[in-house]
RNA sequence: GGUCCCAUCGUCUAGUCCGGUCUAGGACAUUGGGUUUUCAUCCCAAAAACACCGGUUCAAAUCCGGUUGGGACCGCCA
């Protein structure tokens, strides 16, 4: 384990933020930083706040933030302030904006966009980094002046000072930049139009952050934020950078890959606390082997100490399987109202769906399987697979045969007595005698349910009735009796 | 290409800081077997990894150096 100790923070010393853009879905990757952020926080008794970073005009939607906010109140990652909103924070990042422009720790940049794109192509065709030239670096304030009285579109630049930037990282220890290679980076596009690295140093600074805890992707936008933090001589909050999560090709995890955004995999009908207690070990393991984790439960053992450093993939089926756990779990009252809007059905009663649930509950890795595994209980008529309906090598007469049989043996039964413990009991006691059970069970279960995989026979035809059961036997015996399909 | 980061089973990982108890543990997935037909659940079992090369040391998955491999970033996006 290594050895980096939290546990000398006092009580509310601790706030952590996440700052999401509203220029897209709420994906697998914010939420694990969300995640991580409000564990660390509501581990050492801080604040979690919620920060929506739309500093972009043009991308930034509405309907994102609401799909953000959604997601995370539907994983129960709740803020503790917030959301605070960069859009309405434009006062303040101007107060700055002027401060730095005033001390010459920015300035003013005429340059093009075009003229960049230009330079940029030509650092790269070159191999080197790029990087401002610093055209406008010397302008003379008179030159500003009559720039601006001009009209000309600028855009406001950090002067960047040569100098070797480090800070300590939490998780990967001791990391460093050489400011000279960074050169002199745009902060804002105009007084009132911040640029994310400005918003968020303001921000963080104003917001009291203690911990910056984001992903790997912004390590590089760190040196940035601690030159513009000291140029505005706010302390360093301590920074956390954590590991990418990346899909089966170990790049970042995107659309490309897949279904990312927690929306999906809440229509998909993943449950809250699967996702949470997956994401939890995205890049991160409470050290036992224990593996089942509720969202207090993770708050108690969590810590940036056993933080992984390597990236971490995505791995669906083990989402599946935690899923699976946590629907095993559930009561059948709960699960099943957790299942009404994956019912394709109307006008069926919650008892029937319940009962139907009952006995889908084990067999279930996600909400969304349920219909096409029970649409067999809302469809009048089944088509059958004629081959579907012979167990082993049996021949056609031979499972005529056995609908007789079966007919006789379940007409037995009274209506009172149609549940699934007699009929267990009673289609054993034949099986039994046949020696073979699969020959009466597996056409049994055919028939009722038109598919090779089911839930036992005995639980559908209860669910199905004396009648309905009667009705699907003769069925599948005039289907199997037919002479043309195969 | 430059900068930065990373490296244990197919995957998530334990072990690495403080070298020996590691013939490397767990879980998912896979394969085989069992539990009243199928599927699923549950149980049991199997296969499966310290990237490579050097160094330090009595001893290295663990420390050091290098190599290789992978990734992120390089916007008037965040």
């Amino acid at each position: 384990m290594r050895s980096k100790n939290f546990k000398f923070i006092k009580p509310g010393e601790v706030r952590t933020r996440f700052a999401p853009s509203p220029t897209g879905f709420l994906h697998i990757g914010g939420a694990r930083t969300a995640l991580f952020n409000y564990l660390f926080a509501k581990k050492h008794q801080g604040a979690f706040i919620l920060r929506i970073e739309d500093t972009d005009r043009e991308r930034s939607k509405p309907e994102f933030e609401k799909d953000i906010l959604d997601s995370l109140k539907w994983l129960g990652i709740d803020w503790s302030e917030g959301p605070y909103h960069a859009s309405s924070r434009r006062d303040v990042y101007a107060k700055y904006l002027e401060r730095l422009l005033a001390e010459k720790k920015a300035y003013r940049c005429f340059c093009s966009e075009e003229e960049l794109e230009a330079q940029r192509q030509y650092s790269l065709s070159q191999g080197q980094p790029w990087r401002y030239n610093g055209k406008c670096a010397k302008l003379a304030p008179r030159e500003i002046e009559k720039k601006l009285s001009e009209d000309l579109p600028s855009i406001i630049r950090f002067r960047t000072t040569a100098k070797k930037v480090e800070f300590d990282d939490v998780v990967r220890g001791r990391v460093g930049f050489e400011s000279s290679l960074i050169g002199d980076f745009s902060i804002a596009r105009d007084i009132r139009e911040p640029l994310y690295n400005l918003a968020v140093v303001v921000d963080d600074f104003e917001m009291r952050i203690s911990h910056v805890i984001r992903a790997e992707e912004h390590i590089a936008n760190t040196p940035k934020q601690i030159l513009i933090q000291e140029a505005l001589n706010f302390p360093r909050p301590k920074y956390a950078h954590l590991p990418l999560i990346l899909g089966s090709d170990r790049s970042k995890l995107s659309k490309r890959h897949g279904a990312e955004a927690v929306s999906d995999f809440r229509k998909q009908g993943y449950l809250p606390e699967a996702l949470v207690n997956f994401m939890a070990f995205l890049g991160w393991n409470p050290g036992g082997e224990r593996e089942i984790y509720s969202l207090p439960s993770l708050v108690k053992e969590f810590g940036l100490e056993r933080v992984q450093k390597g990236g971490a993939v995505f791995n669906v089926s083990r989402l599946d399987f935690i899923n699976g756990f946590y629907i095993r779990k559930k009561s059948v009252d709960k699960l099943t109202k957790l299942c009404l809007p994956y019912f394709g059905a109307k006008n069926v009663s919650f008892d029937y769906l319940k009962k139907i649930v009952a006995i889908y509950q084990e067999r279930l890795k996600k909400l969304s399987e349920l219909k096409e595994l029970t649409d067999f209980f809302f469809q009048d008529k089944l088509n059958y697979d004629k081959k579907l309906l012979r167990w082993k090598q049996m021949g056609d007469r031979e499972v005529e045969q056995v609908f007789d049989e079966l007919e006789k043996v379940l007409s037995k039964v009274k209506a009172k007595d149609w549940n699934k413990d007699s009929l267990t009991k009673v289609l054993f006691k034949e099986a039994e005698k046949i020696g073979d059970k699969g020959r009466i069970l597996w056409p049994l279960r055919v028939a009722l349910t038109g598919k090779e995989a089911s839930a036992p026979p005995f639980d559908v035809a209860e669910i199905l009735g004396k009648e309905k059961t009667f009705g699907r036997l003769k069925d599948a015996k005039k289907a199997i009796a037919a002479k043309n399909n195969v």
